[in-house]
DNA sequence: GTCTATACTCGGATAGAC
DNA sequence: GTCTATCCGAGTATAGAC
């Protein structure tokens, strides 16, 4: 077994590092000295320090994000609109296990979370589009995209939210049974999906 | 008619700049050389950075916080859910006039945004909460609270969402109609708390 | 009570030697 | 590929003028 690269140290020592004290808070020479290897080395392997933070939450984000897609392919064509909401939801809210990461990035810089967004979740964001646009006969490409939102809304909020729940909701472990977390997202989205397909053929009548 | 005081010209100053280029590109000094004032001035008034953005903020978050507040009080005791989300949505769905700074916020620093919704929003939210709740019959205080997270992910979602509903959507100003901005969250708002009522009692079951 | 001049410290970035 | 040395911007703190 091979001693970890300087590049894999500084990885592991940042995320540590990140998701523990914050982003803002962790400067580049807490994650080098705590990784042993010198400040530059940052420099020469990531460039900045917003290039390290990305590539840290890139490696957590890349597999859940594979698992979507896999997920959404095995699903038979006439598969329930709650069932796509599943696929949609389930890999973000089991990245839980990161979900100190996750919030403290949702926290402290969404421009990096949205970069993120765009660039590793919007591609197949067209994916499951049509999956939705399937079941929700007669809705138009503008309020198939403000549903979309309104579902990314939903799940972004719900991975940063643990304090938050906690004062709201009085439970003391919000995010703790990961599939009642799940069975909740796709609940309010499903109900929210139809009633706005319902709504806007009113609307715009 | 009185020359602004140091206090006004530093808060107007960093309103425009903050919105214009950002809270992270905006230096101190940049702030006070365009109000003409001197650096130190900041310090004096307002202590720290963070605490000058509050203040910038939170100037145009209380009228809102207050029609939301007064909207709720003119409500007849038996108006339908989707009343009570009109009250919920539609003041801040109008502080799209600050948009950018809204938005600003929301990307850059949400633990500030957050800070002012513990401060401001979250108070009247109980009352906000009580009006669903009589709404929604038999729904515990948990299942209560996490409506009501999804609901403000909603909302704070779409207030930052200029960017990304438009590539999504593909409408060039998805937030010009205010109206329809507003009854769409409503729709779907309702929607996903009905679903998410009926849910309930068959997950519990 | 208000404001200014000035200095301090931290942190990210970079150049160039090895 | 790695390290040393250095630079510069930015937030903050203080002493003192008016």
């Amino acid at each position: 077994m091979n001693d970890p690269s300087t590049k894999d140290r500084i990885l592991d020592a940042a995320e540590l590092l990140l998701a523990e004290q914050g982003l803002n808070a962790t400067s580049l020479r807490d994650i080098t000295s705590a990784a042993g290897v010198n400040l530059a080395a940052v420099n020469y392997h990531f460039r900045t320090k917003d290039e390290l933070i990305l590539a840290v939450f890139i490696r957590r984000v890349e597999p859940m994000n594979q698992l979507r897609l896999t997920l959404l392919d095995a699903l038979a064509p006439d598969a329930p609109l709650e069932d796509v909401l599943g696929c949609f939801f389930r890999p973000v809210v089991h990245m839980a296990k990161h979900k100190a990461l996750v919030a403290r990035m949702y926290v402290e810089r969404r421009d990096l979370f949205q970069q993120i967004f765009e660039t590793h979740l919007r591609p197949n964001a067209q994916r499951f589009a049509q999956a939705f646009s399937q079941r929700l006969p007669g809705l138009c490409r503008v309020e198939l995209g403000w549903r979309l939102h309104f579902l990314v809304g939903l799940m972004i909020h719900t991975l940063a939210a643990e304090p938050v729940l906690r004062a709201l909701s009085g439970d003391p472990e919000p995010l703790k049974d990961l599939d009642a977390v799940v069975a909740r997202l796709v609940a309010f989205g499903a109900g929210g999906l139809r009633a706005g397909a319902a709504m806007v053929e009113d609307f715009h009548a």
